[in-house]
DNA sequence: GCTACATACATTGTATAGCTATGTATTTTG
DNA sequence: CAAAATACATAGCTATACAATGTATGTAGC
């Protein structure tokens, strides 16, 4: 089970933080401790900013550093408009797939 | 896109495959087929028969060839008791999942 | 003051799983 | 009789989650 987990994720946490990242700017470790708290989906450190290269590099998210008046700077990533465009794309899949899923269980 | 469906398909595919095998026997071909007429999702040949290997050897499923009157023997699949079980499992993991999804699209 | 923990970034190596390509063999169809 | 469909299978490639590890700063407890 934990194995089947771990695979469901892939593919499914880029979906997830993009839509989380609609409409909002976050950065790494907040993205993290704020899905965590609203959905119980633990994301690893080692998952979430290779994750957020990747989409960097795909021009799906873009990125930019905020100094903090004390601490570690923090690095926001916020939705470009390819970004957007493929969230959509993404949610249309997505919604497919469950009613897919949805008649099979049934 | 293209490459983001196939990361999704990652345990996704196992979950829907058990999900068919619920009450049913199927052989490897006919679940490709069975699958792609009532969902529109393509499994390749290359990627369904390594899972179903996969799935017999975490004793999931169990399989019995059946002669045919002419043709190439088939290779029927059934779910197991621990196959029953661990599907109930992710029935409950998906459940939560699609429901963090709604809320999140929302 | 020192230790532990939390915050915040990042990389390396490993395991897993989907997919293309390829192969074998039989049967059906044009 | 050639092409397509049926039915199995494997090897090699690629992508991604995760544990482990590392750096650096700030805070809380003793």
């Amino acid at each position: 089970m934990q194995k089947w987990k771990s695979q469901v994720k892939k593919g499914t946490l880029a979906f997830i933080v993009l839509n989380v990242l609609k409409n909002n700017e976050f950065y790494g470790y907040e993205l993290i401790e704020e899905i965590r708290k609203h959905t119980e989906i633990e994301i690893a450190e080692g998952t979430l900013y290779p994750l957020m290269n990747r989409l960097k590099k795909e021009e799906l998210v873009s990125s930019k550093w905020v100094e903090q008046p004390s601490g570690i700077p923090r690095k926001y990533y916020l939705l470009t408009d390819i970004g957007n465009n493929t969230l959509n794309e993404m949610r249309k899949y997505w919604d497919n797939l469950e009613n897919v899923i949805k008649n099979i269980v049934k």
